[in-house]
DNA sequence: TCCAAGAATGTGTGCGCTAACAATTCGTCA
DNA sequence: TGACGAATTGTTAGCGCACACATTCTTGGA
């Protein structure tokens, strides 16, 4: 392919009049090289175009600087931004980020993504799969491989960066209620996810401590506005709701969309507040209360973990400390979505 | 930190019985290798949880199976999209994927980021970053590199892999223009990305086709629903507009809301056709008729482009073939948010 | 029975780099 | 002026693997 192979160390070397040893120090920046040698390294190296070779680097120190990140479905907002957040952090700290998607869930999938990671020789993995499947697969991973969970709940056996999705679930619940509400409804994700388990926690915490009822949690929706949609559909003919804490954004949408259709508004009629902040809501129609979840910080904080745990000698980071849990607190964005009911049947202020 | 060394070939050699040749040998599916001896290697392999040094073998072959990807916001659907295109289909040819994320869309900084996949030694790169800026930095990348553009138009002088924005744009100002309108305006995406601009000139040409008017299109927009949002309050005064193709559904999302918000109704009043066909877009308020793109697909097709070009050996395609561009079509995927005007102005059917 | 051709396996070497140690140079103080 | 220690540089030996080649073992046909 190309005519000539690309220039090594003792290329640079032979140019700088010095040894191949020589070069390597001045490009790890070893202390004891004189100045001018160092100089003169440096413009034969770029002289020459050259670049060190990874691979063979790699070999010798026995270590990567590349990464690994699992992630469900990069698609979806959350995953996505976390991923972002993931590389901006890696980029930092001067490691790669490799990428393992998997399409489904099951432990094999799971456990298959790690082992193509470890094969590539990744020094530790990020995983963004929130599901309690997940969850128990990793579980069964070697302990020598550093591993660090993402955005999946508070309640797992690894190390991992969370939002407070309890606490965020509580923040809406009691805000409907502030706003005079009954009771809230929740429109609950998908059962194998621990966000969605953690959130309907919150949800079911913060109604029962203001001992308002606690109706039966909207089930059977899995993050999709479609989902949503049809839960609206229901809901739209149920004249006891008048509230709904859905348990993300897109599932918020198709709800709104089922109301609107039913010819129930928003807010007038029913409240309804969401989880997420994706960067559309607020101009859905009407825009939405939600309860805003840092994505991009969350990520970058999975990344610095990971790095601590592995144990960046550059950084001065101790390859030792153990942080089980790292949960950030989530904040609500109120917006248009909800309001006090309109017809209020007790407790008049 | 781990007691032992991990397990290397002559290890398993040793246990197998046999030259680490061998164990290489079986290792690489090479013919010639009875069955009873590749067993025993195998066997002795399981036993040890010998798993082979990437980078070992990536110095003795020197050629590695990891890619390069640049993205300028994975966060966007349509990038997180293709990537995941992407990963997929690295994942079916055997090869890892490293992702390198740029902030802004300079020069520099995509050239920085092709400057650190080559430090990692990716055998090829793919670029998703739309932007003209971004597609002329790329043309001074040394052609040792192999580099196909995805998403980002057809108009590059790069291998690109690219949905056919003109055409995409022709269907939908055709389809409104079919519907009795006068004529269609459009809410531009930046000028600085080649699929606006290809967008644009797709709408205006569909426009000029049919002799219709060519209104000044809507400028300054930036694909986010925000400012969808800003041109959708002027729109909405403007009773001489009865129909809008947005550049992408973003933007159509924050138009339709100020639409709504000052009582125009879509699409009685006015008609809106969006570009992308978001997982969301059917739960607009209307549901919106857009150009579906088939993001995954885009992404899957560059991997398959830039691995033609790499020259897989294991796969027996040639490292030859030059397929500068490839085009999709997209297709139009209508629903409630456009419809015939109310009064029509002239040529009555 | 023997030999040639081919199958199956083993041996040696180098990929490009860093780590450990050896050798050299330099400065400084007695 | 000489010598000693620190600063600077060079030398050697792998890291774990695949490739090229050498060697040994099987066949099958004359």
């Amino acid at each position: 392919m190309d005519g000539e192979r690309a220039p090594v160390m003792a290329d640079v070397a032979r140019i700088a009049g010095v040894s191949h040893q020589t070069v390597s120090r001045v490009l790890n920046d070893h202390p004891n090289v004189r100045d001018r040698t160092r100089e003169r390294v440096l413009a034969a190296v770029r002289e020459l175009g050259y670049r060190p070779n990874a691979a063979a680097r790699t070999l010798a120190t026995r270590r990567t600087r590349t990464l690994g990140v699992i992630s469900f479905n990069t698609t979806l907002y959350g995953p996505a931004c976390m991923l972002y957040g993931i590389e901006q952090a890696a980029r930092e700290y001067d490691y790669f980020v490799t990428v393992a998607a998997v399409g489904t869930l099951d432990r094999r999938s799971v456990l298959d993504a790690v082992d193509r990671l470890r094969n590539q020789g990744v020094a530790g993995i990020v995983v963004i799969a929130p599901q309690t499947a997940a969850v128990g697969a990793l579980a069964n991973v070697p302990k020598d491989v550093p591993l660090v969970a993402v955005g999946c709940g508070a309640h797992t056996a690894l190390v991992s960066v969370a939002v407070d999705n309890e606490a965020g679930a509580g923040l809406a619940t009691s805000y409907l209620l502030d706003l005079g509400h009954r009771t809230v409804h929740h429109l609950l994700g998908p059962r194998t996810w621990l966000d969605a388990q953690e959130r309907e926690a919150g949800w079911r915490a913060a109604l029962e401590k203001r001992g308002a009822p606690v109706p039966e949690p909207l089930a059977g929706a899995d993050w999709t506005a479609r989902t949503g949609y049809e839960h609206g559909r229901r809901i739209a003919d149920d004249p006891g709701v008048t509230a709904v804490f859905c348990a993300n954004d897109h599932m918020a949408l198709g709800l709104l969309r089922a109301l609107q259709q039913a010819g129930r508004r928003v807010p007038e009629d029913i409240s309804v507040v969401g989880f997420d902040d994706m960067a559309e809501t607020e101009y859905f129609g009407p825009s939405l209360t939600t309860v805003r979840q840092d994505f991009d910080e969350l990520g970058r904080r999975a990344l610095h973990a990971l790095i601590e745990i592995v144990g960046d000698p550059d950084s001065g980071i101790p390859a030792s400390g153990r942080r089980p849990h790292i949960v950030i607190p989530p904040s609500l964005v109120v917006r248009a979505s909800a309001t006090r009911p309109r017809h209020r049947t007790e407790s008049p202020t």
